[in-house]
DNA sequence: TATGAATGAGAGTTCATTCAT
DNA sequence: GATGAATGAACTCTCATTCAT
């Protein structure tokens, strides 16, 4: 999530309602509970993320947390339905002032790896990748968060994949595979390898991961030499 | 991981005892127990996994899992301690096998990639990637797991590396990168593509996604054509 | 202790709150609750209080009772300073009836040894004397409680030292020691021969108790004849 | 407990046994346990002292334990017994070495209030008042160890009874009771100044508590001027 | 609309005790 | 006689949720 993205987006699913007065503000309290459950999801696990916890970070009564969003588990769903919705749309408003598909594709690793570092990022992106892996690890048995994990990853998969079009109808990429399967390759590696950059592996760097990526990016596309 | 990593797996810490015929009497049940935990957490989770779960999977009171492990924690260390030693065990004889360096990689990615499955697969190796998943998981925030997540992702590379190494020296490879970076983008791609498959992603199969794996490893590392 | 003094007691941390209607609404059980924990540690003494304890002799769950007080060590800590601070207020409106010091004492003596008494005293004061037990003993190994407790020793040794100056000064005492020493005395007096009492000796009775106890302050503050 | 009672006595109750050999090292043993409960008792106090404590303070495995001296209660039992026989014992042997009877009493005061001072006294009497405050407690619930305490109580009462009955028919003392009152004063004394210094009062000091103790003893006996 | 009060369900942990060697 | 293994019972505490205002 860029300093782009972190503005408040929020425009998600359930929020949706007839905007009258008063809703407004109730809204934009929405969104900063929302965006400090992100944090706390980030930072102690979905698992762990309880309301009191919530709470305490937005500074928003326990009881009105469940007002808004009912269940414990719709809160969650909720909070990682704004990070991902927030964090894909600017990588999009990102991507279209980069001309060049490569270097649109290097944009990509190296703004998602950064987001796997643990501890708070340089720009306000702390712990997008964290909560991204949280994202997996409950849609694994969250039927609701599947759909949405699946979602999302269309929605990155798509993104990526149109840049490879983009790159080969240009003749600037040779691809040894299709672009739907080059858009999978991609984020696997991204996703394969924040796991260790999340763990802090000390045999892993954010600029040494970037680097390798596309190196094996580059053995699939074929791009210009460099 | 050679033979000698290997002993450091699975043998570690409380199991220490005199060995010998004291081994059968006391906590001769560890082993069954370690295997109940291992599957109760693939299947939901080690944040959810409960003492009461792991009594009612492997037959054992609760109080004896806390006798034989002392507090949840130890135990799910414990079990993925278990699990990962045995894993890596086992693929590393399979490995003894196999001649081919190419035969060989392609021999862990399926392997590995089997194992992200959901269900139950055919053979024994039931979850052991949702495992792993739950071990990332678990590690980011646990300093203990952690430190086993790391030896474990040491373990995984250093097989991979070996076999790149070997067929680079063979001549059957011509490879991009040297071979600890090569291990680790095989590695990320086995764990990034693995997920979506661990969400029964309707977009990537077992099969495909071998295939494609390979085809990126082929790129990065030029093996005979084939 | 004056009235000043009074003050400080049974009105304390937790039950601060905006003063007025409020009290009424929430926690309005919690004196009830404090009376019966006062009768549970009475009788099955502080390190048996259990919540379910409390929660069986009050009517109230045991989470409400932990919603109330928090740990089960504020509870306990909350009833012996809610049942200190009652006696003593008690004790000094007594004692604001009666003129001669000498009675004063009497009074004094009499009315804390009929505390120590086992079974329910004919009056409210059922147990007053096993509560001060049960709190020099949690004292010993509680910062917190030992600091209650000696705020209380210090309440009722003022309260004897002002009757023993206030009969000084009138010249009905001939003191063979200042007013705080005689109020040590005094109370470690009543303390020491309540032990007795409380263990039902069959060697001390309450009305002997009170007369020997009488004799021997006597012999240190030299009253008029009789 | 002075240096004297520290010494092994542990004659009591329960160890009777038909002395065969082998039953002497058991016994000894029995007796080391026993003094390792009494720290733990005098440290922790009776409700928290669990088998597994006097198994850390002794070295003796708790399901020894357990076969020496059966329910954790009776364990308990058996330490104070043990303690307040030695005790007792070296005091009536201190006595025997002390001619005038003011100072006989003199020294119990001193010696009992020596006990309850915090922290492991000068000499090895770390604690026997604390261990008499845990007696007290116990017993006002337990009926075994009410009838210990009350026999111990008889003990002292004795001594310091005949004490008195020496004095006055010697012509020191002029008592304004009779010796076996007297005897319970003193003990009341003795116990209820102790127990603000078991507290760490900083009103009260144990050289200052003896001489207080004593002026008023003095008032009821009218010793010799001194 | 928003929030504090209250409560039931569930979990980890401690500990005495029983049993088999 | 002595000891480790195993286990049930009890207890505190956390937390989501319901209710009343």
């Amino acid at each position: 999530m860029t300093a782009a993205g972190q503005a408040a987006f929020g425009r998600t699913g359930s929020d949706a309602r007839p905007a009258g007065r008063g809703q407004r503000r109730a809204g934009r309290r929405k969104v900063a509970v929302l965006e400090a459950a992100g944090r706390v999801i980030a930072e102690r696990g979905a698992d762990a993320t309880r309301f009191a916890d919530v709470a305490a970070e937005s500074g928003v009564p326990v009881s009105t947390l469940q007002y808004y969003f009912g269940s414990r588990e719709d809160l969650l769903v909720a909070a990682f339905r704004h990070a991902s919705g927030t964090e894909i749309a600017a990588l999009e408003a990102d991507l279209a002032g980069i001309d060049d598909p490569w270097q649109q594709l290097g944009h990509i690793v190296a703004s998602a790896l950064r987001g796997y570092q643990p501890g708070p990022g340089e720009d306000g992106a702390a712990g997008s990748g964290r909560l991204w892996i949280e994202s997996w690890h409950f849609g694994i048995r969250d039927a609701e968060m599947r759909a949405d994990a699946l979602r999302d990853y269309g929605a990155w998969r798509q993104l990526v994949a149109d840049v490879v079009r983009r790159g080969t109808e240009a003749g600037r990429f040779v691809p040894r595979l299709g672009p739907e399967q080059a858009a999978v390759l991609t984020i696997a590696l991204v996703d394969g390898v924040g796991i260790p950059l999340a763990l802090d592996d000390p045999e892993v760097t954010v600029d040494g991961a970037v680097a390798d990526v596309l190196t094996a990016l580059g053995g699939v596309l074929n791009p210009p030499a460099g």
